[in-house]
DNA sequence: ACTCTGACTCCTT
DNA sequence: GAAGGAGCCAGAG
């Protein structure tokens, strides 16, 4: 398995993220069959084409706190596009419970294919 | 080869 | 909660 394959595993799997759902770093790497692999999936995200228009902002940190840092640009950012999926944020913390993407078969179907 | 660093997590104070 | 430490893996210097 190269690099490039396990960064392509992640974005496929980051792209059936529906809009009104978050997944975790560590939850993403699972999803893409990369256990234990949270950095990797942050780092996918960083290294993410542009033109391919990822919903990196549905990503989220364990537990359901936003992971940029409060005084980057970038959390405010991701603040607005999640609300605008019409996920809550409160003070920098979504919940779980009530917005953590619970894939189904077919959404992981495309596994099958490696 | 080795040390640093990070859009991570988990566990312990 | 906040803070620190230890795994963690890859890229950069």
């Amino acid at each position: 398995m190269t690099q490039a394959a396990n960064l392509e595993r992640i974005w496929r799997t980051l792209e059936q993220v529906p809009k009104g759902q978050v997944v975790t770093y560590g939850q993403l790497a699972d999803l893409a069959g990369l256990p234990g692999r949270a950095r990797l999936a942050a780092r996918a995200l960083r290294l993410a084409p542009a033109e391919r228009a990822l919903p990196w902002f549905r990503v989220i940190g364990a537990g359901g706190r936003i992971s940029i840092p409060k005084t980057s640009p970038g959390y405010q950012r991701q603040m607005e596009l999640l609300r605008n999926d019409g996920v809550e944020v409160n003070n920098g913390r979504i919940k779980l419970s009530e917005y953590q993407w619970q894939p189904d078969l077919a959404a992981l179907m495309w596994q099958l294919e490696f």
